[in-house]
DNA sequence: CTACAGGACATACCTGCGTATAGGTCGCGC
DNA sequence: GCGCGACCTATACGCAGGTATGTCCTGTAG
């Protein structure tokens, strides 16, 4: 049951900020509250509802009451991480203490207010977990088309990739792998083409962004 | 591994705790504590002498009562971050409180125990913190020799460095700045040479690490 | 004034990079 | 078996990268 509310057309890049929290009334409070600046909302009663809907597309951030029916907040946490999801998110709590606190500070959260929630203090912090949230997408948008790139390429290529990165000249690469010349050659062509990368030093920073293990890396004092 | 007892030799990488409590007791109990393991200690009582001291060229953390004569621990925080000391930090408290404890992290604390604060407890979190300054230091000083070479550079060389990492070609670098390919080609050898790069993807790795802005970069989607 | 550093360029020469063309061997799926 | 894709190589050619040597100009510190 999400009180799905949805004031206006939602355009793509509208974000939506994810509400849970078992108290109707709070649910409502909240709502009314983002609606009130224009932003989009969904509202969940308990941890297992956000756990199985589908992750928004939008830049997005979590409000969430730590104290749930069934799994508390902190767990709520820790099993999105597990999940690889990265919402940012938002805590609030009624009877917080300081160890809570520093345990979902520790693993990413945003905030965590304490109620009484003051209006501007939640927007203040929804803005900021929104903006966090638009930085990892856009990162994550521009690293996934170079990864994808990157996926494509044949174990050889790759071999050849990551030594010639390294910045070895093509006749080491071949005395390395035991190729000839000329190979390392036309497979570094074929890397460049299906890389899209127009320069060496576009192929150096596209494997620095993907965290390509180095051969033979440095950078010495 | 690194639990041999030392008398008192400080070798140049043995890590420092310095606390701040204006009580002598907790002092006197810290500063124990820590020395049962090993750990280089320094006290102080007040904000005002770390201030002063000059900060460690070891690793090191600091152990802050949130409460000290003057101003807070917050306020040390803030302070420290101002003047560019990036020593982490870890905050103990009697009466603190959550807003307090937000504000602490969010600021890069690395802990926020409050008392009584078992043994063990801190001696996670001084090893955490430790251990963070470590990677920090590493990773600044293998920066900073690239930084100190990359301002060895003249203007010139400089321009031509960032236009070749960019990844254009040596004529085309020629003509953005109305040079000779010629001219290029030798500038290019001498920045080689100072940045100690011994390949083209050296050098855009340091680029990299250096955050030098890119006059024309991208990395599509 | 002189010495020196930085900047700019030419000629010559060598090495490295990259593509085209033209082959060849495997192993896999239909 | 046939096609396909990967992997591998050879010859040849042209362009890009890089060094050496030498020349010239300019501003500036001693």
């Amino acid at each position: 049951m999400t009180d799905h509310a949805k004031p206006t057309r939602a355009s793509a890049d509208d974000p939506i900020v994810r509400i849970v929290d078992d108290d109707p009334s709070m649910r409502r409070a909240l709502t009314n509250l983002f609606q009130s600046v224009g932003l989009g909302v969904e509202a969940f009663g308990s941890a297992a509802e956000v756990m199985d809907a589908k992750p928004p597309a939008v830049p997005s951030c979590l409000v969430l009451d730590i104290r749930l029916p069934g799994s508390s907040g902190l767990d709520l946490q820790a099993d999105l991480a597990k999940a690889n999801i990265h919402t940012p998110i938002i805590f609030i709590t009624g009877h917080g203490d300081i160890p809570m606190t520093v345990r979902a500070m520790k693993s990413g959260a945003v905030d965590f207010l304490t109620k009484p929630v003051r209006d501007q203090d939640m927007l203040d912090a929804v803005q900021a977990a929104i903006e966090r949230d638009r930085k990892r997408r856009d990162e994550e948008k521009s690293v996934s088309g170079v990864r994808s790139r990157f996926e494509s390429l044949s174990a050889r290529q790759r071999d050849i990739l990551s030594l010639v990165t390294a910045g070895l000249m093509n006749k080491q690469v071949a005395a390395e792998l035991g190729l000839a010349e000329i190979t390392v050659k036309i497979y570094r062509g074929q890397i460049m083409r299906k890389m899209g990368a127009k320069s060496l030093a576009d192929l150096v920073r596209m494997t620095e962004a993907l965290g390509i293990p180095r051969t033979k890396g440095h950078l010495q004092t």
